[in-house]
DNA sequence: CACGACACAAATTA
DNA sequence: TTAATTTGTGTCGT
C-alpha cells in the first residue's frame, strides 16, 4: 500500500504529478449537473459528486481511510483518472503542539518517518498532514471558446505547516505560521494553456461573457458558522520588523504541471506562506462549550481582459481551531486527544507531504479573499484518494454539505471583482508587481516579500491518519464547513466538529478529493519554495508568480533555491509510523528555525 | 482572556 | 564544522 509509504508516493507523484493532474481532468461528465453539459467535463462537478457519495460510504472511506491516507496523495497523483476534486491539504504537523505527547500523535500519522530523513529533504517527502479541503464548487460560469460548453474547475488545496490536531480538531496556533497551497485545473484544458491563451470565457454577472486574461487563486479565512470574515495576515521572515499583508489572490494557471522544475515559470501552484489567523477562535482550548471555528476558502477567480476578477470555484478547508496563547496554555489541560482513532492517525498520517511547489508566484493582486468569503458550501474535504475504487457514489443524497445553508452562492456567483474597483472592503491595493502585497496591510516594502497569500483550506477535516473512526457518519450531518449549513443556529460547534470530521474523513477517503497533493503538484516543494517561488508566500518580496519574474524579496533568495529542493523547513516531515514515534519526540520543527516545538516548551515549562 | 511586542533559543539550512 | 536564517514560543504589558 502506498498508505504507508505516502512519502515516497510523494515523491513519486510529485515527480510525476504534473502529468497526472493537469491532464487528468477527467472528463466525465458530470453528472448531473446540468451546466456543465458538454463535452467538458468539469472536476468540479464531480468534487461534489464525489463527496456527496463519500458520506454514504462511511464504511468504505474507512477502509479507504487508510490507504487513502497514504494513498491519497499518491493516488491522486495518479492520474488525473480520478479527479481530484476537491483539495487536498496536508498540513504539517510542525506545529506545536499543546500536548507534547500527543502531538506527535498526529504526526504519527505521517508515515513516513520521512521527515526525519534526510533533513533537508525530509522535508520533501514529508507529508505533514493537515486539515483537508473540501472539493471545489463550481460556479458554472466558465465557458470554453464556443461560449456554450461549461468547463469544470478544480481546485486543489492542502494546508502545508502549522496544523495538528488537537482532540480530533485542526488546531494552529495564531501565532504561529500556518502555510497553504493550491493548484487548479479546468478541466477542459489544462496545463499548458494558461492563462494567456484563453479560449475560456466567464459570464459575468450581468450575463456577459469575457475573456479570461488570467486565473488567480486568493485564500480567506470566516468563522465556520456564520459568515464573518476572518482576517489573515502574512509575514516576511522579519516577522514583525516587515511588513505584514493580507494574502492577496495569486495568479495561477492551470494544470499543474508543472514540471518537476516547474518551478520557473509555472505558476501552476500557488503557495501562501506565513500565514496567521488575525485572531483566535472563541474557547479555544478550553471545553466543548463552544468552540468556535474558522474556515480557510480558497477561491479561484478568473480576471476578464478588463481586470474583473469573477469567481470560478472555490473550496473549504475543515473547520479549524485557532489557539490565541502560548502552547504552553493548552499542553497540560487539554491534550490533543484524538480519538482512538488518533492513533490511527498516526498510523494514518499519511499523508503525504505536502508541500507545494510553488511554482505559480502569485502575483497579481487582488482583493481577495475577503472577497469570496461567503461562499462556498464546501464540500467535503476530499482527498483523493483511495485507491479503491470506490463505489461511489452513486447517491448521494446530499449532503448538507452542498447546500448551502442560506447563502448559497451558487455557482454562478461570481463575484465580480474588479480589481480596480474592488468591491471588497478592505483595503486591498494591489501591485501589479507585487501581487503580493495587495492587499497589504501594509504597504509592502519594496523588498519585501510577498506577502502570503491566503491560507488555503486548511480544513480540519481530520486528516488521514484519524480519519478511521470517523466513518461512520454519514451524510446526515450538516457539514460543519459550510457555513451554509450550520450558521446560524446551527449545531454547535461540537457538532460541527463533528460533521467535519466525518466529512472530511469521509470525503477525503472516499472522494479523493484532495487534490492535493495528488496532483503532482509538489507540494512539498511548493513549501519549500514558496517563499520564492512565486507562488506563494506572501510577503515574499517577489511577487510575480507567473509571468513575470517574481521579484526577490526576502525570500527570494533563498527561496527560490529552495524551491528546488529544499524545502526550508518545516514544511514537511513526513512521518512513517514508526518512527512516528520517534518522531514526535522531535516533533518536527519546522523548518527553519527554530523554534523548539513542543520540546522545549513543555518542558522548560515543565 | 487575547493580543501585540520583545526576545531567547532551537532546528535547519547554507 | 560553523555561521546565518527562520520561526516557535515564553514573557510582559496592555
Amino acid at each position: 500500500m502506498n498508505s504507508v509509504h505516502d512519502n515516497k508516493d510523494w515523491q513519486n507523484t510529485m515527480s510525476n504529478q504534473q502529468g497526472p493532474l493537469q491532464s487528468p481532468s477527467i472528463s466525465k461528465a458530470e453528472d448531473s449537473s446540468p451546466k456543465i453539459a458538454h463535452s467538458t467535463t468539469a472536476f468540479s462537478s464531480n468534487d461534489y459528486t464525489q463527496t456527496t457519495v463519500i458520506h454514504q460510504h462511511s464504511q468504505q472511506q474507512q477502509q479507504i481511510y487508510s490507504s487513502a491516507a497514504t494513498t491519497a496523495t499518491t493516488s491522486e497523483s495518479d492520474t488525473n483518472a480520478n479527479r481530484l476534486p476537491g483539495m487536498i491539504a496536508h498540513s504539517q504537523p510542525n506545529t506545536p503542539r499543546p500536548d507534547n505527547s500527543e502531538a506527535p500523535l498526529y504526526r504519527q500519522p505521517i508515515p513516513f518517518a520521512t521527515r526525519n530523513v534526510v533533513r533537508g529533504r525530509a522535508n520533501l517527502f514529508a507529508n505533514e498532514t493537515g486539515p483537508y479541503f473540501s472539493s471545489t464548487k463550481p460556479f458554472d460560469n466558465l465557458y470554453s471558446s464556443d461560449k456554450s460548453t461549461l468547463l469544470s474547475v478544480r481546485v486543489q488545496s492542502k494546508m502545508d505547516r502549522g496544523f495538528f490536531l488537537a482532540d480530533n480538531d485542526w488546531t494552529c496556533y495564531r501565532r504561529n505560521y500556518f502555510q497553504v497551497s493550491s493548484v487548479f485545473s479546468v478541466h477542459g484544458f489544462n496545463h499548458y494553456y494558461s492563462v494567456n491563451e484563453p479560449h475560456v470565457l466567464v459570464k459575468a454577472d450581468d450575463g456577459a461573457l469575457y475573456n479570461v486574461q488570467r486565473f488567480l487563486l486568493g485564500v480567506s479565512a470566516r468563522v465556520a458558522n456564520s459568515e464573518k470574515e476572518i482576517e489573515l495576515i502574512q509575514h516576511t521572515p522579519k516577522r514583525d520588523k516587515g511588513p505584514q499583508y493580507r494574502p492577496a489572490p495569486k495568479p495561477i494557471t492551470p494544470g499543474g504541471n508543472l514540471s518537476m522544475s516547474s518551478v520557473a515559470n509555472n505558476q501552476n501552484i500557488v503557495t501562501f506562506e506565513r500565514v496567521q489567523f488575525k485572531t483566535a477562535t472563541a474557547n479555544n482550548g478550553k471545553r466543548r462549550a463552544a468552540q468556535q471555528y474558522y474556515i480557510c476558502i480558497i477561491e479561484l477567480f478568473a480576471e476578464t481582459d478588463r481586470g474583473q476578477l469573477i469567481k470560478v470555484g472555490s473550496c473549504q478547508s475543515a473547520p479549524l481551531v485557532v489557539r490565541g496563547r502560548s502552547p504552553g496554555h493548552y499542553a497540560d489541560n487539554h491534550q490533543e486527544r484524538h480519538h482512538p482513532y488518533a492513533a490511527n492517525t498516526a498510523a494514518s498520517s499519511v499523508v503525504t507531504g505536502i508541500t507545494a511547489p510553488l511554482d505559480a508566484t502569485a502575483e497579481s493582486a487582488t482583493p481577495s479573499s475577503t472577497l469570496s468569503g461567503k461562499t462556498e458550501p464546501l464540500t467535503p474535504p476530499g482527498r483523493q484518494q483511495m485507491q479503491q475504487p470506490q463505489p461511489q457514489q452513486q447517491q448521494l443524497p446530499q449532503p448538507m454539505y452542498y447546500s448551502k445553508p442560506q447563502e448559497t452562492p451558487q455557482p454562478m456567483m461570481h463575484h465580480g471583482y474588479d480589481h480596480h474597483q474592488q468591491q471588497q472592503p478592505q483595503n486591498y491595493t494591489y501591485y501589479s508587481s507585487y501581487p503580493q502585497y495587495t492587499n497589504a496591510v501594509q504597504p509592502p516594502p519594496s523588498n519585501v516579500s510577498s506577502p502570503m497569500s491566503h491560507p488555503p483550506l486548511p480544513s480540519p477535516y481530520t486528516h488521514h491518519a484519524q480519519v478511521p473512526n470517523y466513518a461512520v457518519h454519514d451524510a446526515s450531518h450538516p457539514d460543519p464547513y459550510s457555513n451554509e449549513v450550520y450558521q446560524t443556529n446551527g449545531p454547535t460547534t461540537e457538532e460541527v466538529k463533528i460533521h467535519h470530521h466525518h466529512h472530511q474523513q469521509f470525503q477525503m477517503q472516499q472522494t479523493g478529493p484532495i487534490e492535493s497533493p495528488h496532483s503532482g503538484y509538489d507540494w512539498q516543494r511548493a513549501r519549500y519554495n514558496s517563499s520564492s517561488s512565486g507562488s506563494s508566500s506572501v510577503p515574499s518580496p517577489g511577487g510575480h508568480q507567473g509571468n513575470e519574474p517574481p521579484p526577490q524579496t526576502y525570500f527570494s533568495h533563498h527561496q527560490q533555491q529552495q524551491q528546488e529542493g529544499r524545502s526550508y523547513s518545516p514544511t514537511t516531515p513526513t512521518y512513517s509510523p514508526s518512527i512516528l514515534q520517534q518522531q514526535q519526540a522531535r516533533k518536527y520543527n519546522t523548518g527553519g528555525g527554530g523554534a523548539p516545538s513542543n520540546l522545549m516548551n513543555k518542558q522548560q515549562l515543565a
